[in-house]
RNA sequence: GUUUCCGUAGCUCAGUAGGAUAGAGCAACUGCCUCCUAAGCAGUAGGCCGUGGGUUCGAUUCCCGCCGGGAACACCA
């Protein structure tokens, strides 16, 4: 495809020779509105070097720039120089090549070579999985794909809490009141039972707090009953995570949980300890964060038991070691941010200078109405029951809107869930927000089921075309606005993705693909496509394709499914 | 208390590596299915971009203070 700001870009460096292509290029911006024209350059920064007013000087390069096919015309609006592309030649290099591309449309090479490891989900063994969890799990899941789609080799690390005091808390309450036919017949219920009745009791009786601390360690040092039970409750809580890693379509290549990690953890120390950092502190031992303006972290308990922390640093090395990462992208929420910059730079410390590619990328914490989620207290809306239900809800639309559609379910779970993990990442990752029932199950405006209604719609069209738009189309008959709003929202999808990709944000993507979804609708609305005239039917058609395969790759780096009907 | 994040329309949120008139969706009101899927489209209404300073040709965007809200801060993860 033509790159149009670097064209731009080409011709102005060549008029400027003060300034080089980059500088110039970074400059190029898309102005509030395409009646100003398709990019612009500002003539700001300009006014001191050229000692002239920015006005002058955008007038002065609109006169010197000789037209060229590729521009319909160049003219300066104030300070501003605005580039209008030809239309044909817009829509022509945009939709072939998309039609070129396929599925690969908005992919790139940026990251060639490169091994990206993302690590997400990283739910607590014995622990529900609830409403909580699918941010991390969603945001994890995009990333991981955004990467791979900008060429990086990805690794998945579904990082299990499968390790730590809370399973010497289980033992405990296991021995004192458990009933293994209890845990067999429906395990995560029944530990959860475990757990909140520990917490309870461990408020009359705080001596139940030593001896889960005791079941820990005694755990850490290999005792058998320990292990036998550890393993036990993993096993059968992973059967349950992995109905909604199914259910949301979530593979991981690793489920090196902290129990991965715990042979490796005296090495860690025996370097802290030969670099001084570990200090000694109320009988635990410390690294000292003062000079940081961090609070110390505590690594070594005083009954000489690990911490999360210490575990988090052997991980790093580990993979460090194991795979040479490029990046080491963490999907956690932004209450552990503390806990991140400490322990990057104690690997910093350690002397690792790969420490900076340790990447924290945090998200706002998830409430119910009702208040702050708490396991202990058992308030928690379990992320399987939201998925089941936002199917229902899609079920009983598809029986009043579409009651003759073929393969009902198996499009409902596409719509259902996908309306679910649509919401998760249409907002910023770092805002807080509070789960609702109403907005979950309301699929109308800036929904998952709106782009996936208008993917739908485009698919229908493509069946019932009468021509091949695959080859030939004559591409000046898209030069009304609502199809050129349409051809310019696609053409920005690959550095949407880019975007997304730097920023780390998925949410960048699941916008755009509303505003595609938009313009292709608007452009639906007006425009009838199969009409008569074969030729104007090719145009559009092609065009249609375009954005319904844009929408496709888009929902699909989202990790949702584009039916081609509903 | 310290650190940190957030504050944009009635509600939920975009927008900000400084730039042209601050945008959507929901809710409200009004139109559009003899016409390719109305889970749609169009229109009306709704804003001292928390607040006060500063930097700048230019600030919703950067810096400082204040107000309001969230989170973290030693033997949990």
């Amino acid at each position: 495809m033509i790159d149009f700001k670097k064209e731009i870009a080409d011709v102005l460096s060549r008029k400027m020779e003060t300034m080089n292509e980059k500088e110039i290029l970074d400059m190029i911006e898309i102005p509030p509105n395409p009646q100003m024209g398709d990019f612009a350059f500002p003539c700001f920064k300009l006014a001191k070097a050229f000692r002239k007013a920015p006005n002058a000087i955008a007038q002065e390069l609109s006169e010197t720039i000789g037209q060229s096919e590729l521009f319909e015309k160049i003219q300066n609006e104030g300070p501003y120089l605005n580039f209008f592309i030809d239309k044909r030649t817009y829509a022509k290099t945009v939709i072939e090549d998309v039609l070129y591309q396929g599925e690969k449309f908005g992919s790139s090479q940026l990251g060639a070579g490169k091994k990206v490891i993302v690590e997400y989900s990283s739910p607590n063994i014995a622990k529900p999985f609830h409403i909580g969890h699918i941010r991390t799990t969603v945001i994890g899941h995009a990333l991981k794909k955004i990467h791979q789609f900008l060429g990086y080799e990805t690794i998945s690390i579904n990082h299990l809490g499968d390790y730590g005091t809370q399973f010497g808390k289980l033992i405990v309450a296991f021995n004192n009141w458990g009933n293994a036919a209890e845990v067999e017949a429906e395990p995560i219920p029944a530990l959860l039972k475990l757990y909140i009745k520990f917490h309870e009791e461990a408020e009359k009786n705080p001596t139940l707090e030593d001896e889960a601390r005791l079941w820990f360690k005694r755990l850490e040092e290999g005792d058998e009953e320990a292990l036998k039970l550890w393993q036990w409750f993993r096993d059968e809580s992973l059967k349950e995570f992995n109905r909604v890693y199914d259910m949301l379509g979530i593979e991981f290549d690793s489920y090196a949980g902290e129990s991965f990690y715990s042979d490796k953890m005296p090495r860690v120390l025996e370097i802290m300890e030969k670099k001084g950092l570990l200090k000694e502190s109320k009988g635990a031992e410390i690294v000292d964060l003062e000079p940081y303006g961090m609070p110390p972290a505590l690594i070594r308990k005083s009954d000489g038991s690990t911490l999360y922390i210490t575990r988090d640093i052997a991980a790093a090395i580990y993979r460090k070691e194991h795979y040479d990462f490029y990046k080491n992208i963490y999907v956690v929420g932004a209450q552990q941010n503390l806990h991140f910059q400490q322990w990057i730079k104690i690997i910093e410390l350690m002397g690792n200078a790969w420490a900076k590619d340790c990447i924290h990328v945090p998200f706002g914490m998830v409430a119910l109405e009702e208040g702050t989620m708490s396991t202990r207290k058992g308030r928690v809306v379990f992320l399987e029951d939201v998925l089941r239900k936002a199917v229902e809800r899609t079920k009983e639309i598809i029986a009043a809107k579409s009651p003759n559609l073929e393969d009902k379910d198996e499009i409902a779970k596409q719509i259902g869930i996908g309306a679910v993990v649509f919401q998760e990442l249409s907002n910023s990752r770092i805002k807080d927000y509070t789960f609702s029932w109403d907005k979950t199950l309301t699929f109308d405006g800036e929904t998952g089921p709106y782009v996936q209604y208008t993917h739908a719609r485009a698919s229908s069209l493509l069946r019932k075309a009468e021509v091949d738009f695959k080859e030939g189309a004559d591409y000046s008959l898209l030069s009304n606005e609502d199809a050129m709003h349409l051809i310019r929202m696609i053409q920005q999808f690959p550095s949407v993705i880019e975007d997304a990709g730097r920023k780390y944000e998925p949410s960048i993507i699941t916008r755009h693909i509303v505003d595609v979804a938009q313009a292709f609708n608007k452009f639906y609305h007006d425009c009838p496509i199969i009409v008569e005239d074969k030729e104007l039917q090719r145009a559009r058609l092609s065009l249609v394709y375009a954005a319904k395969q844009t929408i496709q790759n888009g929902l699909d780096l989202l990790g949702i499914s584009a039916p081609e009907r509903m």
